[in-house]
DNA sequence: AAGACGTGGTT
DNA sequence: TAACCAAGTCT
């Protein structure tokens, strides 16, 4: 057949590793990056950086992994640890349900599974947070079980190796591409295997312009004997993101401004902000600010100065952001559309967790004042 | 099942 | 620039 076809063989032997995994194996221990999650099999340390790396890049985790390790060693201090804490250390890396996930989910295993990681894809997938991929990932990283992850990497690696020409998304297409690697999975290996692919994904079979000169499984590669492995993964396309404007008020009082919590769930959740809202149609920034304030702190507020415009691409939604000085006319506020409500020193508010936005203004904040009374 | 959910880098 | 994407999960 690989006399024929110009390719190898792509079935292994039942219950042996097949020459493709040998051969990635090789590579694997010669180019492996050199990671500070590697190197180790403690299953919370391999756990945590697998959450952290769910949609974020490698040199995005580095710094915050490294950081979470230093706070947080073992799955006791992260369970200890306030809820604020916890996502103060992730403010930034975004998608911060899974900070507020792995927290819970470390309380629950000391509670529940008395400190003990599960060992199994089927148990690990019940802690929050934790899915399909990562239960893999841990499984077969930290406890060496024969379990295939499929992550962004696996997928376009894997759908060009074996020329999958489903959409490499879609339901049907991942069980095609999990059945091709569960066919190559060297047993006792796995954890080297879904590592190695990885990579490989990311160092040399890269979504654009894939560097097959230097890959180490291009004998093997199906979509590349027919040219087409620019054209693997096959992707479908997104709708572009609506645009919305927003305005927030900076609302001072003795000294100290007036922060909201947003609902635990949801966008931000959890995380501290300048309290406004989405603007409506026909309303100016003003009446949308004032409307605003009024829904949430059951408050009316003079607006003064604006303070800036912030823009900002979320994954679904681009925002505008109008932000201004104000002060309280009538009314004290109450958190009604909030978790919770805080008067801030500037000084202070570094130690509220923040989306990037919120973080934004606040260092604006920061700068105005140190420019107007620059001895503090 | 399709859309919500952050941020930063690249093209 | 706008679009795409990077070690996914939840509803």
């Amino acid at each position: 057949m690989s006399a024929i076809t110009g390719t190898k063989s792509s079935k292994p032997a039942a219950g042996s590793s097949s020459e493709l995994a040998e051969r990635l194996l090789i590579w694997y221990r010669n180019y492996r990056r050199v990671l500070p999650w590697r190197g180790t099999n403690d299953p919370y340390a391999v756990w945590v950086s697998e959450i952290m790396l769910q949609q974020t890049r490698v040199e995005t985790v580095i710094p915050y992994y490294r950081r979470w390790m230093e706070q947080f060693p073992t799955l006791q201090h992260l369970a200890q640890a306030e809820e604020q804490q916890v996502l103060k250390a992730w403010e930034g890396l975004g998608y911060y349900s899974r900070a507020r996930s792995l927290h819970r989910a470390a309380r629950l295993v000391v509670e529940k599974y008395q400190g003990q990681i599960p060992a199994s894809t089927k148990e690990l997938m019940r802690l929050p947070g934790v899915g399909r991929y990562t239960a893999a990932a841990v499984a077969s990283i930290a406890f060496g079980q024969d379990e295939p992850a499929l992550d962004g990497n696996l997928r376009r690696v894997a759908a060009r190796l074996f020329n999958v020409s489903l959409p490499a998304r879609s339901p049907e297409g991942e069980a095609q591409i999990l059945a091709h690697l569960r066919a190559h999975l060297p047993p006792g290996q796995a954890g080297n295997f879904n590592q190695a692919l990885m990579d490989l994904g990311a160092m040399i079979c890269t979504p654009r312009k894939p560097a097959c000169g230097d890959c180490p499984l291009a004998e093997w590669c199906q979509s590349r004997r027919l040219g087409v492995q620019e054209e693997r993964p096959v992707l479908t396309r997104r709708a572009a993101p609506p645009l919305i404007t927003v305005t927030a008020a900076v609302i001072w009082r003795d000294g100290k401004v007036l922060l909201t919590r947003r609902p635990a769930n949801g966008l931000l959740g959890g995380l501290w902000e300048f309290p406004g809202g989405k603007q409506e149609d026909g309303e100016t920034l003003v009446e949308c600010l004032r409307r605003e304030i009024r829904e949430e702190l059951g408050v009316e507020i003079e607006i003064g100065e604006p303070l800036g415009v912030y823009r900002h691409a979320y994954t679904h939604f681009k925002v505008t952001l109008h932000a201004f000085i104000s002060r309280l006319r009538h009314g004290e506020p109450q958190p009604h559309q909030a978790d919770d409500m805080a008067w801030a020193a500037l000084e202070e508010l570094s130690r509220f967790p923040m989306g990037k936005i919120d973080r934004q203004i606040a260092a604006d904040l920061l700068k105005i004042s140190r420019s107007l009374f620059p001895a503090g």
